[in-house]
DNA sequence: AATATGATACGAGTTAATTCGTATAACAAT
DNA sequence: ATTGTTATACGAATTAACTCGTATCATATT
């Protein structure tokens, strides 16, 4: 089967070190271990076993250039989390993104975001 | 650990077969297997399978009052697209509801969406 | 040079998801 | 009653995610 970009999906561990890298930068195995550790107990050789899965599959790249690997996103923050709602979107909510969208706001929604929001919706239909 | 209903996580095949049932209603195995087939081709030992998992999950109830049991949904699919949302939220979107809409938004978005949504944002606005 | 440190690679064990074959039980039809 | 049909239950095989220990190799440090 073919698979291009959209099809990218990381697992929760996967996308935990994502995130890390995504804030930090292109980083060591070492440097990845000791931010994941200040939340989660995780061993060492257990982060670095995922990032060469993920290297595997083409969800990071690495500098092999040193004899500590730099590793990086494959890709970035924005096309995994499209690719992430286009997936849920597909399972959960019948192919519909508006239903999926008018699902997430319910009344926990704050004044601000509604602005920022409707700001939006503004600055879309301006291009179209 | 405490699990409420808006931690309940279906996979991806259970997800599958909550879909139908929530178009159908209450259904036999049988008349799951069908409806999945059409789609799909996954053997009937298989979808029982997955029921009877998912009935231990307390993601599915079931009466067994006749001979060929009758599976419904624990919970209804506004419930569970919630809990998938805030899920993914969590996973990539550092906890930001308002960031994964807005992700969501992009210019692919019609203009009746784009209305749908405004009008959405009043009524929220209003409750508040 | 010898040794300590710190890196990757590899393999193996665990758990969960998914698959389906076979056994067995319930019911229907002759 | 015997036989055929159709249920559920059960167990086993496969695959993937996750975990980590140990081996091995590279590089510093003495």
């Amino acid at each position: 089967m073919l698979r291009d970009k959209s099809d990218i999906k990381p697992t929760e561990a996967e996308l935990t070190l994502l995130n890390i890298l995504w804030k930090m930068g292109p980083a060591t195995v070492r440097q990845i271990h000791e931010t994941v550790s200040q939340t989660q107990t995780t061993g060492y050789t257990t982060v670095l076993k995922i990032l060469q899965i993920m290297h595997e599959k083409a969800l990071v790249i690495r500098d092999e250039s040193n004899r500590a690997h730099v590793y990086a996103p494959a890709n970035s923050e924005m096309v995994t989390q499209s690719s992430l709602l286009k997936d849920l979107v597909l399972k959960a909510f019948g192919g519909s993104k508006s239903k999926l969208v008018m699902r997430a706001l319910d009344n926990s929604t704050s004044k601000k975001e509604i602005e920022d929001i409707r700001q939006l919706l503004n600055e879309l239909e301006q291009q179209s």
